[in-house]
DNA sequence: GGATAGATTTCGCGA
DNA sequence: TCGCGAAGTCTATCC
């Protein structure tokens, strides 16, 4: 890892064309040669950047370029696709470089994965009498999140999100559509559960007669655990 | 802005709960007070962050902590959530700081806007006797890309992508639905317009009568630079 | 300010 | 490798 302090203009080609005025910014040079551009502020995404695989060359500039003040270019050049990035350095106000070796890594918990087994094994969050038939039932275009039955037998496909958006609620539809020409589960319901239903969403679910269930992740999560301690 | 490579672990808990054991990693302190964990690798994304507003405070660590060898302990606290962002620095390898003042950002070129003004005023490339209506062309749940009436008079809506997906097609489908309501525009054809389109949304697409046009972006650039030195 | 659509999205999983 | 869905998505735009 190295890390460059500089007054820089910077020039991006490939998927879209980008410029960055000359300013100081930090160039982040990682081991596998991407390069990140960043400023002081904004987000945590860079303004410019390139990804790996690519390859880092250090040029000298052309006459142009040094009547303009140009001490070096950086050419980042994407070894597969034809993007490209290059860094026109005017000024180094601080290099650094340090050997950090191969990250552990990261451990998460609690994504849509967790929702998903949360709500099979608290079917009963649908309506009384519900059951589970199983979680990912798989179809042509891919699987449903959970397939349940209501008290009275009747198929319920459920699709999960963390926040139900129209997407989802299309999503949904496209399976209800399939598990409708299987005459062992027609007639088939569908569910729209998320811990957050944006209206637009509710509406398009409304008029498709899907039915949205608001998800309560920590009552759910609470739930695990004391069900944990009894056993 | 502060870059300071050190030996941590660090913890995030919010929207999720994440930890970072022990190693070697670069923290990037910004003006704004937010933080980045990069490794060696990896892309743009940090391995964790905290986004601005919010506040880093630096503090001792506990006795169980310190045990554990821990130096210091950083807490960075979202402004207005609940999440927040622990940093046990075990070794300072690195720190240091300068001031990069106000980035005058990015300029770009090549985005969706871009082609939808270039076919709206190319409108020809949708086929002979073309004409457009107009541009963002309002509905109950958003406008449509591009209005167009064909040769015969026929209403066309366009849906203009970058990368034309699924999604793109599930979009334009609904806009269909719609205008095809109105009596003045039905019966109204969809073109499915983009640099590129994925066989999927290919097929999807085909099977709801939608035609596939593939945008040069290069041509049509190009067509508009000759237009614009004509007059 | 809330909702929506785009992103040089990136990331991870499964076929 | 490709395709698809999720993301602590982030960000600009529009209402």
């Amino acid at each position: 890892m190295r890390v460059v302090i500089a007054r820089c203009s910077v020039d991006y080609s490939g998927r879209l064309d980008a410029h960055l005025p000359l300013a100081t910014r930090v160039l982040m040079v990682k081991a596998d040669g991407s390069v990140l551009v960043h400023s002081d502020g904004g987000s945590y995404k860079p303004l410019n950047w390139m990804s790996p695989p690519c390859k880092l060359t250090v040029g000298e500039p052309s006459d142009a370029d040094r009547d303009a003040g140009v001490g070096q270019v950086w050419t980042v050049q994407h070894a597969k696709t034809d993007d490209k990035l290059v860094v026109r350095i005017h000024e180094i106000l601080g290099d650094h470089s340090a050997d950090l070796g191969v990250d552990p890594g990261l451990v998460k918990d609690g994504v849509e994965a967790h929702l998903q087994k949360l709500l099979a094994e608290q079917i009963e969050l649908l309506g009384p009498g519900h059951q589970l038939v199983r979680r990912e039932y798989p179809t042509a275009i891919g699987p449903v999140d959970i397939l349940a039955r209501d008290r009275d037998g009747g198929a319920v496909a459920v699709e999960i999100k963390r926040r139900g958006e129209i997407d989802g609620v299309e999503q949904l539809t496209r399976y209800l559509e399939l598990l409708n020409r299987d005459p062992h589960l027609a007639p088939v319901r569908g569910v729209f559960a998320a811990q957050e239903i944006k209206p637009q969403a509710r509406v398009l679910a409304a008029d498709r007669d899907i039915r949205c269930v608001i998800l309560d992740y920590d009552a759910m999560r609470g739930m695990d655990d004391a069900e944990s301690r009894l056993f």
